[in-house]
DNA sequence: TTGACTTTAAAACGAACGTTTGAAATAATT
DNA sequence: AATTATTTCAAACGTTCGTTTTAAAGTCAA
C-alpha cells in the first residue's frame, strides 16, 4: 500500500522541493536531478512515486489547488445563500476568488508566496500539457464566478466581462509571479516610495496580505471601467497616434471617459 | 564585414524562425536544431551570427523594442512639449505606452501577435539573463513613465502609482500572452458570447485592435480606482472571509468602494 | 521466521542538448 | 586573377537530459 510511514515523508519532500524549483527556475530549467538532490531522495524516487516529471507538476499543483478551488466554490455558495437570491455585488464575487488565493501568500502551510509565484508563472507555461491541466482543473469554478458576474452585472455585455475576466487574472498572475520586471518599475531610487513599502519589499507574508490590499481595489476598478465605444473609427482627435504609417488607430477609447484623477 | 547580401538573409530568417518557436514551445523547449532547421540554415549558423542561443533571444527582443521603446519616448516627448507644462492626462499616457505596444500586433511588419504574445510570456520568465536584459532594455522608458504617471496624479501616493503600474504591465502582459486559460474563462459553451467577438476568436490584426479597445477602458478604471483604506483591520463585515482558520484578513478592501455596476 | 509487497539504491540506457572545429564554398578587395 | 575575408557546412565534441533496469533494503501480515 501506498503512503505509510517514510513514504509520505519522501513524496512530500519531492513535492516541497519541486514546487520551489520550478518556481525559481521554470519547468524545463528544472532537471530530475536538481529535484531529487534538493529532496534528499534517490533519482529514480520522482519516477517511482509520481510517473514522469509532467505528473510531478501536476501532483505539485493538485495538492494546492484542490483547497482552493473547493474553498472558491464553497465560498460563492455560502454568499449566494446568504443573498437569497438576489445577484451579488460584485466586489463581493472578486473577494471570494481572489482574496481566497491571496491568502494563500499568507499561509506557508498552504504554499505560501512560492506557490503563488509557481501558478502565476505556469499560468502562461506553453507546454500543451501544462495548460490542458489547468484548463480541465480550473473549468468548473471559473465557470461558477462566471454566471455569478453576469448575474451582478445583468447591463454589461457578457464579452465584456469574460475580457475583463481575463484581464484581472492577468494582472493578479503578474503581480504574483513576481519578477524583476517589478524592480524596473520601482526603479533604483528608492526616494520616491519613502518607505512606504513599493512592491518587491519583502517575502514574508505581510507581502501577500499587502498585495492583495492593492490588487483588490485595482481590480474592482478595472472590472467597472466604463464600457468602451465600438463606434466606427471616430472624428479625429486632437493628441498623437502617430503610429509609423499607421491608420488612425487608438484613439476611440478616450472620449467615453471623463478624466478624475484619483 | 558582417550584414550583406544573402547574409542578412540568413540573420533575419534566424531571428524570425526563433520568435515564433520562443513563442510557440518557449525559450527552453526550443532546441537549436529546431530553429536552424525552421530557418533552413546550418546549425552552427546561430552560434556564427549571434554568438549563443541567450544572445539570440536578447536580439530577437531587441528588433522589436528598439523601435518600440523609441516611439514610446518620442510619443511622451511630444505630448509634453504639447501640453506645454501641464500635467499630462492618465488616459494620455496610458495610450502611449500600451497603445504602442498594442499596435505592433496590428502589423506584421513589427512582430504581429508572434511577437506581442512572445514578449508577454517571455516577461514571466525566470532565467537570470532574460530579466537582466528587460530590466536594462526597459529601465528607461519605465522611468519616463513612472514620472508622467507622477505628475498627472499628483495627489496619489507614488508607491501606489508604482503598485498599478505593475498591475496593468500585468494584465496587458498575460492578455496578450493569450495562453489557454482564455480558453477556459470563455467556457466550451459559445452560446454566451453571441458572437460579439470574446477573447481568442481570431488571430489577425483585428485580435490586437479589438484587444486594444477592451484592454484601454479596463486599465483606465484600475488606475484611477480608490485609493484601499489601509486602516488597522476594521469594524467587522458583513460578508463572508471564512479562511480556514486564518485570521480576520481579507476585508479591508470592500469598505471603501461604492458599488457602481459598469 | 517465512513470504509477499513496497520502497530505495546504484548504474546504465539511448537520445537530445548547446557548442566547437576545420575544411569547403562564397564574396569582396586589390 | 590572385588574395583576403566572410559565411556555410558536415561532423563531432563532451554534457546532461528523463527514464529504465535490476538488485538490495525495508516493511508488515501470517
Amino acid at each position: 500500500m501506498t503512503d505509510q510511514k517514510n513514504n509520505l515523508a519522501t513524496r512530500e519532500r519531492i513535492l516541497d522541493a519541486a514546487e520551489w524549483l520550478f518556481m525559481e527556475n521554470g519547468y524545463e530549467a528544472t532537471s530530475m536531478r536538481l529535484i531529487t538532490r534538493a529532496a534528499a531522495v534517490n533519482l529514480a524516487a520522482v519516477n517511482y512515486h509520481f510517473g514522469s516529471k509532467e505528473a510531478l507538476l501536476c501532483e505539485v499543483f493538485r495538492r494546492r489547488l484542490a483547497w482552493i478551488n473547493h474553498e472558491r466554490l464553497q465560498l460563492l455558495d455560502r454568499l449566494e445563500r446568504e443573498a437569497d437570491g438576489a445577484p451579488l455585488k460584485p466586489s463581493q464575487i472578486l473577494e471570494a476568488f481572489f482574496g481566497t488565493l491571496l491568502r494563500v501568500g499568507e499561509d506557508s502551510a498552504l504554499g505560501g508566496l512560492t506557490f503563488l509565484r509557481l501558478l502565476g508563472r505556469t499560468l502562461t507555461e506553453p507546454a500543451e500539457f501544462v495548460r490542458s491541466f489547468f484548463a480541465t482543473e480550473y473549468a468548473p469554478v471559473i465557470d461558477r464566478y462566471k454566471q455569478a458576474l453576469f448575474r451582478a452585472l445583468p447591463d454589461v455585455p457578457h464579452a465584456e466581462i469574460v475580457w475583463r475576466m481575463h484581464f484581472m487574472l492577468g494582472a493578479m498572475s503578474y503581480a504574483i509571479a513576481g519578477t524583476d520586471v517589478i524592480r524596473v518599475v520601482t526603479g533604483h531610487d528608492v526616494s520616491d516610495m519613502a518607505g512606504e513599502g513599493g512592491p518587491g519589499e519583502d517575502d514574508g507574508p505581510m507581502f501577500a496580505r499587502r498585495l492583495a490590499q492593492r490588487l483588490m481595489p485595482f481590480l474592482l476598478g478595472g472590472l467597472r471601467a466604463p464600457l468602451p465605444s465600438f463606434a466606427a473609427p471616430p472624428a479625429l482627435h486632437s493628441q498623437s497616434s502617430s503610429s509609423p504609417g499607421g491608420p488612425g488607430s487608438g484613439d476611440s477609447i478616450a472620449p467615453s471617459i471623463q478624466e478624475i484623477p484619483q
